[in-house]
DNA sequence: ACGATGATGAAC
DNA sequence: TTCATCATCGTA
């Protein structure tokens, strides 16, 4: 079984989006090669009043890819140095999306997005299409016992955001 | 614990 | 046009 998750998969509630994520593959074609990588780590930002979310000035160019429809990836560019790899959720005009934060093998965002050589090339692209970056169900039974936690580094917003149990961890 | 390093958005 | 901030990481 080898399917490309499509809109549909995408255009639901964040936090549903976000725990089937967990056990699903990113998969990255890069110069004729395509590796999969299973996800492991990912967080939730759900919708404007998500204090730690991009969203919650509102619409900006670089977040507006958040207010459009589900299935689309969203990079940015954070700490002068390091490239952050999301995947909106939910339905138009309802910003949300879901970061990927790790992969079997390789953990953190940072290193995530250097190890598999995304830029913001790939920003506002489609992830429904087997292209680039996309993402399969490979029939990989999801963890029982998916670990749900608060998100890193988002303190900033305080401590109902930050401790809102946004972010799922595969088992190990 | 902290510096690197630059895009972003808000204020002026 | 400035300026503080930042969904981080490596080194100490």
């Amino acid at each position: 079984m080898r399917r490309v998750l499509q809109r549909p998969f995408f255009d639901r509630p964040t936090l549903v989006v976000a725990e089937e994520l967990i056990g699903k593959f990113l998969v990255r074609e890069r110069d004729g090669v395509v590796t999969p990588y299973m996800l492991t780590e990912v967080e939730a930002y759900d919708g404007p009043k998500d204090k730690a979310s991009h969203a919650f000035r509102g619409r900006t160019p670089r977040n507006a890819v958040m207010f459009g429809p589900a299935g689309v990836l969203y990079v940015y560019f954070c700490y002068g140095m390091h490239h952050m790899l999301n995947v909106t959720t939910g339905p138009e005009e309802y910003p949300a999306a879901v970061l990927i934060r790790g992969v079997q093998g390789v953990v953190g965002r940072g290193r995530l997005t250097k190890a598999l050589g995304i830029t913001r090339e790939l920003d506002r692209l489609p992830a429904t299409k087997a292209n680039a970056l996309w993402f399969e169900d490979r029939g990989v039974m999801p963890s029982r016992a998916i670990r749900r936690t608060g998100r890193i580094g988002v303190a900033y917003a305080g401590p109902l955001w930050s401790k809102r149990r946004y972010r799922f961890v595969w088992k190990d």
